[in-house]
DNA sequence: AGCACGCCGACT
DNA sequence: GTCGGCGTGCTC
């Protein structure tokens, strides 16, 4: 009788540790044991027992097999584990730089016991096919057209569909995901978590009926687990849910489609740092998908593969419903002060708001304080502090210093403009609580909610703040941009992003953008088919490319005047960039380790050809000290992205074991 | 990572 | 004499 043996993978996270140990499969566990499977096995001189995870059958030992232990139990359950799912997580190992346990976990389903894992019986009744035979207009149909006969011409491509809130991607999703499961293939859609609005759901249930599964991050472990299983068993076609949903074990994936494609939220953010866009084509090409990218304000980068050619461009230009674009109102803060006016708030927004208030209607105000570095600028005439090598904005520090988040370089703080000789030059301090405070002193009769991280700290405070704003229980609703994403008020006319530089000089080079697409949404917020709605920007830069493109609905101007910035600078992507954290508790250690890279002859080579490199640093992160861990950062950007990887591994080579990395890459090509 | 084995100082 | 410090080397 032949002996099984399996590859086995330890779940201890470690790269000594990041290679397959063989173990026996017991007769009695041979049928379970499969690819894909968690394992318990005896590991060490001291037998003991941890968690592996099979990749691999064979039928001959490869060390002496005397030395070979035996699984002790199978912790999963067979129908699950899909092959497939390796292959991606040594992909995903590679690309991100983490250890192939961490990619396995990521891309398997965990679960800590076996249960018997029954279908759930029907997560309401929809009418069914309501929206099916529904027209498209022509721009709908030309998109959806030319997916579908590229699909049954056996093409496989990625396709962006540009179009404004309202113009109709989810139909065309819809229309699409349709062809391609009566093809017999089947759908993963993603959505940016926030955005999984209960119409969205019903839509889909109603024209796929039970053969949807939806995913959130809501979701306990059993039940994520359960829709997977409906999905192993070919009982799902089509699978909505956030990044995580492109793990589902699908079969015969047919399209992926990606809403919100510009989402920030599609990066995750603990190791392996995956993209879901990237993951996505991987799957796509791998799978034999089509791979549909849907935005109203497309990544730069996605746009700019689109411009190029590489990825199939489609646009919507009719709003379905009808309902006008809002009005937008720049307004310089500089002339506020000017004419004495030191509040936050313009007169423009405190008059709107009274007229709100007047006629029972909402208003949101937010600050946008995503990525916030603390840059400094001239109240008087609106001049930023920046650096004079990455021009990127200078964040100021304690000890009265303004330094460059990329190259280190460092000011002394100024006591007045450069540029005009104001004094009213500082860093930006306002916070919600402050703007809620104002609020009060300037309309006591104003109900008012504040959302931000100290107000949602509970559980499900972020669901009863909104909730209670959409009842109407309060007329203003203060916040960080978390109140502008995704969310939908009947009732909102006015949104006011209160100082929208503090997004745009986040001190990366990616501030204009996601400025420029917060603006946009926020826009989109105010006012519905019957009421105008309002929005005013408060900026002390209303020239400013970002600020008057938004404005103007103009999303391709933008576009063209950040591309000029990336290719002056050599930006993402124009050049491919990596981040490179050096990161350790033992602050000698960190900084034998960084002098030996920078005075590395490899590192000194590459920096003789600043036509295909460059490299900033290794400096002190901005924040340098965290949880008693110094941060050092290194910035590379180069022409061709296979030269990251390589330097990645010689960097390795001058680290010790106190000092450890983190890479995080930005490629131009996926 | 985590545990066993191994070779030098202050204790009953 | 031995109990125990944590250096280093291995794990199917």
């Amino acid at each position: 009788m032949t002996e099984f043996y399996a590859d086995v993978v330890p779940g201890i996270s470690h790269k000594e540790l990041d290679k397959t140990f063989q173990y026996k499969v017991p007769d009695s566990l041979v049928s379970s044991a499969v690819p894909g499977a968690f394992v318990k096995v005896p590991f060490g001189r001291g037998n003991k027992e941890i968690t592996g995870f099979i990749i691999e059958l064979s039928e001959t030992p490869k060390i002496d097999p005397e030395k070979i232990k035996e699984i002790k139990e199978i912790l999963s359950d067979s129908e699950l584990p899909e092959s497939r799912m390796i292959d991606l997580a040594h992909w995903m190992k590679e690309e991100y730089d983490t250890t192939l346990i961490k990619a396995l976990k990521t891309v398997f389903p965990v679960q800590e016991t076996v249960r018997e894992v029954k279908s759930r019986t029907k997560p309401v009744d929809y009418a069914k096919d309501s929206e099916a035979g529904i027209t498209l207009n022509d721009e709908q149909k030309n998109f959806c057209d030319d997916v579908k006969t590229d699909f049954d011409n056996g093409i496989r491509d990625t396709y962006l569909l540009h179009g404004v809130t309202g113009s109709g991607k989810t139909l065309c999703y819809m229309e699409v995901i349709e062809h391609i499961i009566s093809r017999r293939c089947r759908a993963i859609m993603l959505i940016p978590e926030i955005s999984l609005t209960w119409q969205t759901v019903g839509r889909f249930k109603s024209r796929f009926g039970d053969r949807v599964s939806i995913v959130n991050s809501r979701m306990s472990k059993g039940e994520k687990y359960r829709e997977f299983v409906r999905c192993s068993r070919g009982e799902v076609d089509v699978v909505i849910g956030p990044r995580s949903a492109l793990f589902a074990p699908l079969k015969n994936i047919g399209v992926i489609v990606i809403d919100e494609e510009h989402e920030d939220s599609y990066k995750s953010e603990n190791a392996p740092g995956y993209h879901a866009r990237e993951v996505a084509d991987y799957i796509a090409k791998k799978e034999g998908a089509s791979l549909v990218l849907g935005s109203a304000t497309p990544s730069v980068k996605t746009y700019y593969r689109a411009k190029k050619g590489d990825i199939r461009l489609y646009r919507l230009t009719e709003r379905a419903s009808d309902s006008p674009l809002p009005k937008v109102f720049v307004e310089d803060m500089r002339e506020e002060l000017k004419s004495g006016n030191r509040q936050m708030f313009s007169r423009r927004l405190i008059e709107s708001l009274r007229i709100r208030l007047e006629k029972k209607e909402q208003a949101m105000l937010f600050l946008n304080k995503r990525g916030y570095a603390g840059f400094v600028s001239c109240r008087s005439c609106g001049h930023v502090m920046k650096c004079k090598n990455c021009d990127i904005s200078m964040t100021y520090h304690r000890v009265g210093r303004l330094m460059c988040h990329y190259c280190g370089y460092t000011v002394p703080m100024v006591s007045k403009c450069p540029e005009c000789g104001s004094p009213h030059i500082a860093g930006f301090k306002a916070g919600t609580q402050q703007v809620e405070e104002s609020i009060k002193k300037l309309f006591p009769q104003a109900r008012v909610l504040r959302m931000d991280k100290d107000t949602t700290s509970t559980k499900d405070a972020h669901a009863r703040i909104l909730s209670e704003f959409s009842k109407g229980n309060a007329d203003i609703l203060v916040g960080t941009q978390m109140i502008v994403k995704g969310h939908d008020f009947e009732n909102v006319t006015l949104c006011c992003a209160l100082a929208a530089d503090m997004s745009l000089f986040a001190g990366d080079y990616r501030a204009s953008e996601r400025t420029f697409d917060l603006l946009t949404q926020a826009a989109g917020r105010a006012g519905r088919a019957d009421r105008a709605g309002e929005m005013i920007i408060q900026t002390y830069d209303p020239d400013n490319y970002c600020i008057v493109h938004s404005a103007a609905h103009d999303y391709e101007g933008f576009y063209n005047d950040e591309m000029e910035f990336r290719r002056l600078l050599l930006y993402p992507p124009v050049w491919n960039m990596m981040t490179t954290g050096i990161i350790s508790s033992d602050e000698e250690a960190l900084i034998n380790v960084c002098e030996s890279i920078s005075q590395s002859e490899y590192i000194n080579d590459l920096k003789k050809n600043p036509k295909d490199i460059t490299i900033i640093g290794p400096s002190k992160e901005s924040i340098y000290r965290v949880d008693n861990e110094y941060r050092m950062v290194m910035y590379i950007k180069s022409k061709e992205a296979y030269i990251l990887k390589e330097i990645r591994k010689e960097i390795y080579k001058y680290c010790t074991d106190k000092v450890f990395l983190q890479f995080d890459t930005d490629r131009t090509d996926i």
